[in-house]
DNA sequence: TTTTGCGGGTCAG
DNA sequence: CTGACCCGCAAAA
């Protein structure tokens, strides 16, 4: 596992660091400690990849993912382990107006999710189906997350063979939305429409007002606690947005990427209800833009994760220019430890076009499925591949407007 | 209420 | 023994 010292020693090239970074298995008695760079935290780890963020890290601390992960007994209180509980997908497969998917994120509590379950599609009011992962040598995918010294050591084993699901922010923030909303307790007509498709499971169009909704100040710069600061910005922001702009930047879902991008993972923009089009007037949600689609902003996953540290000569990663950090964030960079909080851009998405998404589709891993396992035939599945790359574009887009960190 | 982590316990391989 | 998973408990959000 440990390559010679002195191989190390000699070469601080990356290279050789990522080997030794990627020898280990959380198994290991033993785990590297001469880790000279950790990883800038992974929203959506797929593939069995390996991680190590430092100890420091919010998000590695509290052990997140984007995935809808639930804690797994291993019997190993040294390592904790969770598994993939897959998405919540319509059982009509339905599509919304602008053919996305329905793909809403499981309830971690058992309870909850059945309870979930129970309700109906926010889009076309049939049945919801929990499409559980079998990305695993048929079982569901499995993160494992190990502390060690100053780093957190994680691994993932298996490659999710199905749709992302929403965030736990885009959830939570949609919640706080939701419960907004039913405050203002709209009484525009419009809006009770949109509120009525809302609650149905409460799970749709908000999700366009979310990355407006993350880009919001606070909810940047307080990466702690963000799920109180979203509530209450949520509602500042549908205030915001609906008095002032609520710019409609349709324009970049054009991207190619956007497109690209099989219909689940666009979800993030999805609920563009038909309706919802645009009516801010009230305390609506922004409709309105779409983040991500974005001319993508590219952080790429897995080399981009590297995040230097002050050890090595710092600055110098690639992929954080040396513009402010939070631009960067916007702009698909991951989030540098929030070395200055101030430039903080607030656009809601990121400007240029960059369009270097694609490539990270060369990440294709997964895809190949292993054999599916029984798979329960379920629609999409499918995809559960390639895309991941724009996928990352895309959700990276967004979820770098809020504060892993 | 839900999330998250823990750990007892079962079951199958 | 290992891995998956069910269940309840408790703390925190």
């Amino acid at each position: 596992m440990l390559k010679g010292a002195d191989d190390v020693m000699e070469q601080e090239d990356s290279a050789s660091q990522q080997e030794e970074i990627t020898s280990w298995d959380i198994n290991d008695i033993k785990l590297p400690q001469d880790v000279r760079q950790t990883d800038w935290f992974q929203e959506w780890p797929d593939s069995y990849v390996k991680h190590i963020y430092s100890s420091e890290d919010k998000n590695a601390q509290r052990h997140h993912s984007s995935w809808a992960m639930r804690n797994t007994n291993n019997h190993n209180s040294r390592i904790l382990k969770k598994s993939c509980l897959g998405v919540v997908v319509c059982s009509n497969d339905c599509s919304t107006l602008d053919g996305r998917k329905i793909y809403l994120r499981p309830a971690i509590c058992d309870k909850a999710r059945q309870k979930q379950q129970r309700k109906c599609c926010p889009n076309c009011n049939g049945p919801l189906r929990l499409l559980s992962c079998r990305g695993h040598g048929g079982y569901p995918v499995t993160n494992f997350w190990r502390h060690e010294g100053q780093f957190i050591f994680f691994q993932s084993k298996g490659a999710h063979d199905h749709p992302r699901p929403e965030t736990k922010l885009e959830a939570e923030a949609r919640r706080s939305i939701q419960k907004a909303q039913t405050d203002f307790s709209p009484s525009s007509p419009k809006l009770k429409t949109i509120w009525e498709i809302k609650s149905l499971t409460g799970e749709m169009p908000t999700q366009e007002a979310l990355p407006l909704l993350l880009s919001k100040p606070d909810a940047y710069l307080q990466p702690a606690n963000f799920s109180g600061h979203l509530s209450k910005s949520s509602r500042e922001l549908m205030l915001n947005i609906c008095s002032g702009q609520a710019p409609h930047l349709r324009a970049d879902e054009e991207d190619g990427n956007a497109r690209e991008v099989p219909t689940w993972s666009r979800s993030l923009a999805i609920g563009r209800t038909p309706s919802s089009g645009r009516l801010c007037n009230g305390p609506t949600i922004p409709v309105a833009n779409r983040p991500c689609a974005a001319p993508s902003p590219r952080r790429f996953a897995q080399p981009s994760t590297q995040h230097v540290l002050p050890v090595t000569k710092a600055g110098h990663n690639p992929f954080r220019s040396n513009a402010g950090p939070w631009r960067d964030e916007l702009h698909g960079g991951t989030t540098p430890e929030a070395h200055s909080s101030s430039r903080l851009p607030l656009l809601p998405y990121p400007m240029p076009q960059g369009g270097s998404c694609p490539m990270v589709t060369g990440t294709h891993h997964h895809q190949q499925q292993l054999s599916e396992p029984p798979r329960g035939g379920e629609g999409d599945g499918g995809e559960g591949g390639h895309g991941m790359g724009l996928n990352y574009c895309n959700d990276n887009t967004f979820f770098n407007l809020y504060p892993l960190r």
